[in-house]
This record gives structure tokens, sequence and C-alpha cells, in this order.
RNA sequence: GCGCUCCUAGCUCAGCAGGAUAGAGCAACAGCCUUCUAAGCUGUGGGUCGGGCGUUCGAAUCGCCCGGAGCGCGCCA
């Protein structure tokens, strides 16, 4: 099923470019930047009149007189230099929306060609706090694995646990440090681990001998010494607890937990690969692989460290190679911070030098850094970094001031209460980081994080509490959905909005960027609370209308529930408010 | 020094395979609750798209130069 109407109107033009003898290329549509003029636009004659040197308006109107004849259009005229407009007839656009209706995918297509993709974010390290920075990582990377298998690609995710390097050491060497030895190291608690860990990056800071410490123990770690292993393990276990209890708090989902320690074996084969193919060599003491320089200087992949420890590119690409071995990855994508970029580079050529993933395509999606007002990453005014779960926290606080106190509405005790803020309140944050492009950084204000006006997550999930609320009043009163008929203009705008939800999530898809479905699905609800103040529904003129704007309703509510999920954000079926909120 | 990214309204950001009047949110100002949840809606003001040159019928969008910011550049991950 396709209902979008540019795919129609492309297919249209194709055929009429054809028979004009005009280049396919250009036969395309777009929304129209003038919708006091058209719904769609085409462009296509500007271009080719630039190729054959001809007046384009003279070519549009060729078009544009073969265009008219098509049954689903309205009116067409050509505009200015040699724009096409396009104007869609009201019946065409209603029965589209009859048929979205029926659709359980609201009209959304699927990739052509499924494959296995496996999602590498989140990334969070042991012994260490997650903080905002590992934020978007985990939101960001959450919302691609639900578009990727939304659109039909079967979804590996993988945490990628940061388990197996130096600083794993430094923790090591901080508790022999303390306690004389690992004796007591099954005792302790997250709390006292990430105090162990903020202890020894103070000291390795400043102290080089600890330094070196922490790198033998390290490899030693690495090596198989079964005392640090036996602390190790229960170090990460623990840390790993907690990272599972912030990322659930996040609704961010995992198939796999697994960590930069589960590649270890597989790093001695690729070394062995490495040595066979005689791509590696031996430089001041350490194992490297060298790159080719072509227009910059690019560092070697250390495989090796010169204390004996495995590097975490070779980690990294190791890991490749048990991603495409045991989970037949066909595209693998890496969601980090920009400062990343050369990393990968380095990895994903070593990759393809090692022949370790043939076909495969590897893919550095790259995201900005969270700064602070002064354009650094941001640090909070003690100079640390904000606690996730403090954010959270925050964020909730705020919420329950909005909503009324257990009990106080039939039915919503403490249990209900506090799961509607928890939905506010991620949504809140969600949305405030993936309304962003993922490229580009963002200022991190704390307060964003509580807002729910305007273009926040919580506005979204006003929109569809609103439409639940009249559907329940509908239902009531055996009030059904019924053939869309468009009268008002903003019934109109509604629908042909709603059509552009198959290409916002292809599009998404493609471009792996979760901000063009926050987009739209904001500008959808907005353009819903516009109609919805303009076009009563319970009152509408006639019982027709009336059961023409509930299915256009619920339609919106569908398509909204849809994104958020796409989001990884819920809608609540209601949205309560406190009594003393809004005056 | 070399490389990468960025500079659009008071603030935070969209737009950028060149196209018709550069858009949102917040903030400011003026309205709208006896009718479907006012976490809402309607309207107003606000921009030499960092600066310059160039390519083009046409540049926020492409190229070059300059200025400013951030990030990265072999044994941290």
């Amino acid at each position: 099923m396709n209902l979008l109407f540019e795919n129609k109107l492309n297919a249209t033009l194709a055929e009429i470019f054809k028979t004009l003898d005009l280049d396919i290329k250009f036969a395309t549509v777009k929304v129209s930047d003038r919708p006091d003029l058209s719904d769609f636009q085409c462009n296509g004659a500007l271009a080719l009149a630039k190729i054959a040197h001809q007046n384009p308006r003279d070519i549009a109107a060729k078009i544009a007189g073969k265009l008219a004849q098509d049954e689903a259009i309205e009116t067409v005229s050509v505009d200015g230099p040699g724009f096409i407009n396009i104007k869609l007839k009201d019946e065409f656009i209603a029965a589209n929306m009859d048929k979205m209706a029926q659709d359980k995918r609201l009209g959304c297509g699927e990739v052509e060609d499924p494959h296995q993709v496996v999602l590498d974010f989140g990334g969070p390290n042991v012994a260490k706090e997650m903080h905002v920075g590992h934020l978007r990582s985990g939101v960001i990377g959450e919302s691609i694995q639900r578009i990727e298998r939304f659109v039909g690609n079967n979804v590996i995710s993988d945490v990628h646990l940061g388990d197996w390097g130096t600083p794993m050491g430094m923790i090591l060497a901080e508790i022999i440090k303390s306690d004389g030895n690992l004796d007591k190291v099954t005792s302790y608690d997250i709390a006292q681990i990430t105090e162990f860990y903020k202890q020894a990056n103070i000291r390795c800071k400043e102290d080089e001998t600890a330094r070196e410490n922490a790198r033998k123990i390290t490899a030693a770690l690495q090596g198989g010494d079964a005392t640090y292993r036996r602390a190790w393990q229960h170090l990460r276990s623990e840390s790993l607890k907690a990272i599972k209890a912030n990322y659930e708090q996040l609704d961010v989902n995992f198939d796999l937990w697994l960590g930069e320690s589960d590649a270890h074996e597989i790093c001695r084969e690729v070394v062995k690969i490495a040595r066979d193919k005689g791509i590696s060599e031996i430089d001041n003491g350490a194992e490297i692989i060298r790159l080719e320089e072509t227009n910059k200087p690019k560092p070697p992949i250390i495989m090796i460290k010169s204390d004996g420890g495995f590097g975490y590119q070779l980690t990294d690409i190791a890991t490749i190679k048990m991603r495409v071995d045991q989970f037949k990855a066909t595209e693998i994508v890496y969601f980090t911070d920009s400062r990343q970029t050369l990393h990968f580079e380095q990895v994903f050529e070593a990759a393809d030098k090692l022949g370790i993933a043939p076909n495969v395509k590897l893919q550095h999606i790259v995201f900005g850094t969270v700064n602070g007002a002064d354009g650094k990453p941001f640090k909070t005014r003690d100079g640390g970094v904000m606690n996730l779960e403090t954010l959270i926290e925050m964020s909730k606080d705020r919420v329950r001031q909005s909503l009324p106190k257990a009990d106080e509405v039939a039915g919503y005790g403490a249990a209900e209460i506090d799961k509607l803020t928890q939905q506010i309140a991620v949504a809140a944050i969600k949305f405030q980081d993936l309304k962003n492009t993922i490229a580009s950084g963002y200022v991190f204000e704390l307060e964003d994080f509580a807002k729910f006006e305007g273009k926040t997550g919580p506005y979204i999930q006003y929109a569809v509490a609103r439409i639940n609320s009249v559907l329940r009043k509908a239902e009531a009163n055996g009030l059904h959905e019924g053939k869309v008929i468009l009268v008002a203009p903003e019934e109109r705008i509604l629908a042909l909005k709603l059509a552009q939800i198959h290409n916002v999530i292809m599009r998404a898809h493609s471009e792996k960027e979760p901000s063009i479905i926050a987009d739209y699905t904001y500008t959808l609800a907005q353009i819903f609370s516009t109609f919805y103040n303009a076009c009563s529904i319970m009152n509408a003129e006639n019982p027709d209308l009336a059961s023409s704007r509930l299915r256009l309703a619920k339609l919106v509510r569908d398509v909204l529930i849809l994104m958020l999920n796409l989001l990884g954000i819920e809608a609540p079926e209601v949205m309560l408010k406190a009594e003393n909120i809004g005056e």
C-alpha cells in the first residue's frame, strides 16, 4: 500500500516526461513552498530548460497541459519562471484518508532489501556514573533502533560497555592501595565503586607512577590474572546493574549487553590475521598497523601497546569481526559524538585492510556534544558532569507539580500517578534531545528538560490525550467514524499532512535522523490543534461531518502514537492536571 | 602547524542534491475558556542568513578568501 501523494504524482510525471522525451530524473514533486498557490510543486522545467537552453515556461506549460488531465488533480498552473503548481482534488485526498484509516501500517511501506543491522550505541563505562553525554547516544540509538525495525530491518542492538581499558586497572590499583589487596572487592556496591574510580582518576591525573601501575594491572587483567579477573567481574556486574537501571528509566533497550572484554579472544585472532597478511609491524615496542596517509597525516592503529595490553582500536576491530561472524551483520552503525570521527576512520580502514568485514557497510553516525553555555562540552558549575539520574529526577519533580496527587482523581492511585509522571518526564527529556538534528550539538539548559509547552514531548502527548478524550465521548454517544469529507481548510491541511507519514519515516531511516520524525510529529500535533480549535467534532454541522472529523482525529491520534513510539516515547491515555495549574 | 565541523531573529535551533515572500520554539506585546482537556488557539513586532569575492537568469544553500568558535591529531577510551 502506498498512499503517498508525492509517489503518485511522481509516477504520473514520469509517464508524461517519457512521452515528451524529457529526462525523468527531473520528474519529481515536492510539498509546495507556497501553500497559498498549490499542494505540490515541480521545479523540473527550470533544470531542464537550463540544459536544453530553452524557455522554462514553455517546457513547464507542456508538462502542465498533460498533467491537468490526471483525474486526481484539481488545477495545474505555471507560475513565476516556470514552477508547476499542482492542487489535488478534495475527493482524492479524502479517499486516501479512508484507505489510510483501514491500513494497519497507516500507509507506511517497508524497505525493499531488509538486512541484518547491528547498532552500537550507549557505550557507558564500568565504574563511571552515567551523565548527560550518555543521554544522546542512548536516546538517539533507541529511536534509530525502532525506526529500523519498523521499516523492516532485522536489528541487533549492543550497548558495548567500556569494561576492558585502563580505567579497569586504575580502579583495581586504587582499591589495592586502600585495602592492601582485593579481598573486600565483592562487598562494594556501585556508590563505593564509583568513589574509588573518582579517586583513581584524580591520582592518575597527577601521578605518572600511578598511571604506570594502572597500565600494568590492566595488562595483567587482560592477560588472565585470576585475582584481577574475579575482582573485575564484580565491578562489572555491579556497574551493569546500575547502568541497566538508568536505561530502564529512559526506556532505552538493548538486545546485547556485551562489552569490550567480550571481544578479547577475537583480538588475538585479529592480531594473527594482521601478522599473516604482513600488515603489522613493531614500532617503539608496540605492534601497529600503518594506514594510508592520503591528504592528511593519519596515526596508525596501535593493536598491542608497548606494555602488552590491547589497544581499544584493536578491540573495536575485533568486535566488528565478532558481529560479522556471529551475528551475520551486513551493516554496523555506531553512534558516538564527533570526537571519535578519526578513530572510526582508522578502525574502518583497518577492517578493510584485514578483510574481516567484506561487503559489510560500516557507518559512523556522529552527533554533536552536549555543550554548556560557554560552547564547550557540558560541565556543571562545580566542574563535574550532570548525573543522568539527577536530570531525570529534576524533570519528574517538575511534572509532579503539574499532576494531581494520588487518589485525587478516581482510578489514579500512587502507582498510576507515578507511571504518568515517568511517561511525561521521559517524553520531555527525550524530545528535547531528539528535536535537534543529531549532527549539531546543543546547549544544555537544565530547565529545557522539564518544559512542556511549545515544541516539547508533552505538547504532543497532550494532543493525543485530547483526541482520546473526544473518542471516548463519541463512543459514549454512539458516534462512529466514517467517510472523510473535506469542508473546512483546516481539514484539508490536516489530511495533506497526514499523508506525508511514509516519506517522513523513510527519510528518517535513510538519513538516520530522528529529528525528522520529531519535527513532523510536532507540526502534525500543531496542525491538529488548529483544526481542533476551529472545527468542532462532536458538534459538527451534521452527522456525516462528525464521522469524517472523528476519522481524521483518530488518524492523527494513531499517527502521533506511532511516531512517538519511533522516538521511544509513550503516549498516555490521559493527561491529568493539578487543580492549580493553568491559573 | 595539519585536518574535521560550525557561524541564520534577543535566546535555542530548522531550512542547505540552488529557485517564487528565509521558518519554528522560547522570550516580548495584544486578544481568546457558558461549547470536544487554555500543557491549547489567534494575531503583532523582531533577520545586511559571520564578512568579502566569485559561479548562475537566480545563492542561506555551490566555490575561493578572511574573521570567529568547537573538536581531533600514536601507546586514554
